[in-house]
DNA sequence: AAATCGGGGCT
DNA sequence: AGCCCAGATTT
């Protein structure tokens, strides 16, 4: 798709100027700090900025320069992560931590191409640390961008389809501005995410309106195209609550990606009808007490039922209490912890929601 | 090309 | 209940 030089100058000066007077106030905006401008744009992959925003501005008092973070553990990391969600992202901020700080002498690299190469860091990260640090021409493809390219070009291929790529590809090459390129990308997201949004976008107030296909054809809600959705498995854990005077018994999730590297409740995976016979699933019991080599007279109460949706299942919590009078098992990987420093290792959400939980 | 990987807010 | 969010990586 070729577009005229005309209207890619007027896309770029409206962009340009909407962003300089309704542009967001954002902490992260006015520097150009390579280490800041990384930090927060990992934070924000596929995160709200409502919601990324405080741990943008904790991690930063946690780790105020790239050596700090460099210098930090994994389970710190994970920790100030914590709750946030998508953990191989933290994994990965450390990982880039390191090798930024250790073989480019704390220095990002400053072209598109060496900076893709980082943990963490794809295509749009790369051309988003590009364009506001380093100056670099290339646009930032992010859900924003993509949706109000849809509605201004009235783009109707079907979505993450390689023509789709292709076309966006094309127009991205022209409309970034050359001179102004982390502005323009910014006001561009800024536009997606403020004006042109999923649902009733509000195209009165947006600077791109004579330019926009759809808007001259009333077509803004069939663009983008939704992709369609498969149902979520539904899964069923069976999770224990294990005590001993102020010591719980935790574990490291070491063996899966999912919440890989967090800390969790010992946990077993129930088969399709465990949890319908009872609140007291036996078989679940005596496989758990092989698993840490309890005794089997072990007294579980029933202590709660939890539902948790994640991107791809959903998952049901049953939790079981006991509290023992002994704490000599085989725990090979498992610990004991005081209840007081749980809040020092990293957990997901539903741990927490369950350990909050805990009657004392 | 499709699956995996969280959590939260909005409708 | 479904959708989407300043996506990246693995299969």
């Amino acid at each position: 798709m070729n577009l005229s030089r005309d209207l890619i100058k007027k896309i770029q000066r409206r962009v340009l100027k909407w962003y300089s007077q309704h542009g967001r106030a954002l902490p992260w905006r006015g520097t150009k700090d390579p280490y800041k401008i990384w930090l927060c744009e990992i934070i924000l992959q596929q995160t709200r900025i409502e919601q990324g925003t405080s741990y943008y501005l904790r991690f930063l008092e946690q780790f105020p320069t790239l050596e700090h973070l460099a210098q930090a553990d994994e389970t710190q990391i994970l920790k100030a992560w914590e709750g946030l969600g998508y953990y191989t992202r933290a994994r990965n901020l450390m990982k880039t931590a390191k090798i930024v700080y250790h073989q480019y002498q704390g220095h990002f690299p400053q072209t598109y191409e060496e900076l893709l190469k980082l943990p963490g860091i794809g295509p749009y990260t790369a051309s988003a640390i590009g364009s506001i640090c380093f100056n670099l021409p290339i646009l930032t493809i992010d859900g924003n961008v993509r949706r109000v390219l849809s509605r201004l070009f009235e783009l109707h291929n079907k979505p993450d389809s390689p023509p789709l790529h292709q076309i966006i590809q094309q127009i991205a090459k022209q409309v970034i501005s050359k001179k102004y390129p982390g502005n323009f990308n910014q006001g561009l997201m800024d536009i997606g995410s403020i004006i042109c949004i999923p649902i009733h976008p509000k195209c009165r107030e947006c600077p791109l309106i004579k330019c926009c296909s759809a808007y001259q054809h009333g077509t803004q809600s069939l663009f983008p195209e939704k992709k369609n959705t498969r149902p979520l498995p539904v899964l069923h854990w069976a999770v224990f609550v294990i005590l001993n005077k102020d010591e719980i018994l935790i574990t490291r999730e070491e063996n899966q990606n999912f919440l890989k590297n967090l800390y969790a409740l010992p946990t077993v995976e129930m088969d399709e009808d465990n949890h319908k016979i009872n609140n007291h699933p036996e078989n679940i019991f005596i496989q758990l007490t092989k698993q840490i080599n309890l005794p089997n007279k072990v007294k579980w109460d029933f202590l709660l039922t939890t539902r948790r949706k994640y991107s791809h299942r959903t998952i049901h919590f049953h939790v079981y209490i006991t509290r023992l009078k002994f704490k000599k098992l085989s725990t090979k990987h498992y610990l004991w912890v005081p209840l007081k420093d749980v809040p020092y290792y990293p957990f997901s959400r539903a741990f927490t929601d369950i350990i909050k939980q805990i009657p004392s």
